[in-house]
RNA sequence: GGUCUCAUGGCCGAGCGGUUAGGCACCGGUCUGCAAAACCGUCUACAGCAGUUCGAAUCUGCUUGAGACCUCCA
């Protein structure tokens, strides 16, 4: 699998291109990817980023890289909104539904465990907090007024961006000028504290409301919203390590004060590749909680998003975002569902009939090119669109040789089940669907169609299309084959 | 207003200078008692205008349109 590590390209944001991925220490890989804020239940689109990143972790793993894969939860942290005025997004959500702070976090938690274990997303190895990361939190923050990138104001510390201009270039990743920022930004509130516009909260003193507070050198109160991650990640990850990632609208100004933190802190960069991926549309618009466009992955599963008129399984849902590249936008369109839906039963069909072809002495493909085809896509940036044309150049192989029109050597045949396997389940993450209604039926249907294919062989077609009508009628539809009846 | 990204056939969506992306739909066919399903085949697009090149969806410029970020968001 060396060889296969050695020609993975990743589209790094930092550089704004595709480079060759060489991580820190051989063989092994830190990544740091930026999780929910738990005020409410995440929507269906921040599941296509960590569904997005949970592919990626699959392939490094495959590769046979030893991946130390973080996401944070955000249960704690002030965020600046449009009038300029820090905010408690979890504290407003726990003051509407009369809750404490840590049950709104709790109740949220739970239900994005479950979403993830229904989007068959592999848990990350570690999934902190930044509640219990304070300490942490408050260690950089010191370190940074230390090195003299930060201030204090009445209880609350700041990043001091234009000190660290001076040294570091802030807009690194995001290409963004300060003073092009400056003009287009709205006044500053009269009584804000930041000595400049684009300084950010480190910091923030308590208000008398708040229902989370914590000591600190300054006074009680609240991180800000960036140090969190850049505690965890170097906590567990160190001041340096492989790969950030993301959605894309946190590139700015999540990531950027990120970078500036570390650098303020501990001198370097915190990621060597930046990773952002592009956000799910509806209707040619961002899915947002702020738009009110958005819907909930569980709505999608039980039919209820009032947008589709049909429910879709969470292994369509999931190989629909697998049909688009991670760092393109993709649009939730029920035609554009449908059509994953039929795809994604061809190929789990294609891989069923795998196992029944027959073998020949003689392979009529290139079965090695095929399966080199299936790595060349992945490792140009994950790109899993190709990936999936590929698998489903392997069903048509397989159809044709299931119709006797190819054929394949019982070696190629279990070369080319087990590379199907590997990237349909474990690198996809897409799961063969089964349940259990169906195993308790089926013996009733062995004995119905039985009876069936008895009044057909005695060409006695009305009890036959009673019986075919009648389970049409039930939700069962018949498929007669050359070789016998099956039923869905 | 600033910065950036993108405009691909009926729909979704790859593509990074020369070859069929792929899926779905449509249409044709095979199979079938009929039907459905399944399978096979077909459909050959690249916003507009100009330029670079032997050759452009792919590079450059302009025009038009869309989106993202600049404020919380994955």
């Amino acid at each position: 699998m060396k060889a296969q590590q050695d020609q993975l390209v990743i589209y790094n944001s930092l550089k704004g291109e595709k480079e060759p991925f060489v991580p820190l220490v051989e063989g092994k890989i830190g990544m740091y990817v930026c999780g929910p804020t738990l005020y409410s239940e995440p929507h269906m689109g921040n599941m296509r980023t960590f569904i997005n990143f949970d592919l990626i972790y699959r392939y490094l793993i495959h590769l046979g890289f030893q991946v130390k894969y973080v996401r944070n939860i955000t249960d704690a942290g002030h965020i600046t909104n449009s009038a300029g005025q820090e905010v408690d997004s979890i504290g407003a959500a726990a003051k509407a539904e009369q809750l404490h702070s840590l049950e709104i976090v709790y109740k949220y938690a739970l239900k994005f465990q479950e979403l993830q274990r229904v989007y068959n997303m592999l848990p990350p190895n570690i999934e902190p907090t930044a509640t219990q990361h304070i300490q942490e939190q408050i260690e950089i923050i010191e370190q940074i007024i230390a090195n003299g990138y930060a201030y204090q104001v009445n209880g609350s510390v700041y990043f001091d961006t234009r000190r660290y201009m001076q040294d570091y270039n802030y807009g690194i990743l995001s290409g963004r000028k300060v003073d092009e920022l400056e003009n287009e930004t709205r006044t500053l509130n009269a009584q804000d504290e930041k000595r400049f516009f684009a300084d950010f909260a480190l910091w923030k003193k308590a208000n008398p409301d708040d229902m989370q507070v914590w000591r600190s050198p300054w006074g009680n109160g609240n991180p800000g919203w960036h140090i969190e991650c850049t505690a965890m990640s170097t906590k567990y990850l160190g001041q340096q390590f492989d790969i950030h990632g993301g959605g894309m609208d946190l590139k700015f100004p999540h990531h950027e004060d990120e970078i500036a933190q570390s650098c303020g802190s501990f001198g370097c960069n915190p990621a060597r590749y930046w990773m952002h991926a592009n956000m799910l549309n509806v209707n040619g618009q961002k899915m947002s909680k702020s738009f009110g466009n958005y819907f909930l992955p569980k709505q999608i599963l039980d039919g209820s998003t009032g947008l589709f008129e049909k429910s879709y399984s969470a292994n369509v849902v999931r190989f629909f975002i697998m049909q688009a590249h991670y760092r393109s936008n993709l649009d939730f369109t029920q035609e554009a569902l449908n059509a994953s839906e039929k795809g994604y039963l061809r190929l789990m069909e294609g891989l069923k009939t795998l196992d029944h072809i027959q073998t020949t002495a003689t392979t009529s493909f290139d079965v090695a090119a095929l399966i080199s085809s299936f790595y060349k896509a992945m490792n140009d940036d994950f790109n899993a669109p190709i990936l999936v044309a590929q698998l489903f150049e392997a069903v048509k192989h397989i159809n044709l040789i299931n119709d006797g029109n190819a054929s394949i050597t019982i070696a190629d045949k279990s070369e080319l089940k087990a590379a199907m396997e590997v990237f349909i389940h474990d690198v996809l993450g897409l799961a063969a669907e089964s349940n259990a209604t169906e195993t308790r039926l089926a013996p009733v249907m062995d004995l119905v169609l039985d009876l069936r294919q008895q009044a057909r062989a005695n060409k006695d077609w009305t009890t036959s299309d009673q019986i075919r009508d009648g389970l049409t009628k039930a939700g069962i539809i018949v498929k007669d084959a050359k070789d016998g009846t099956t039923w869905n």
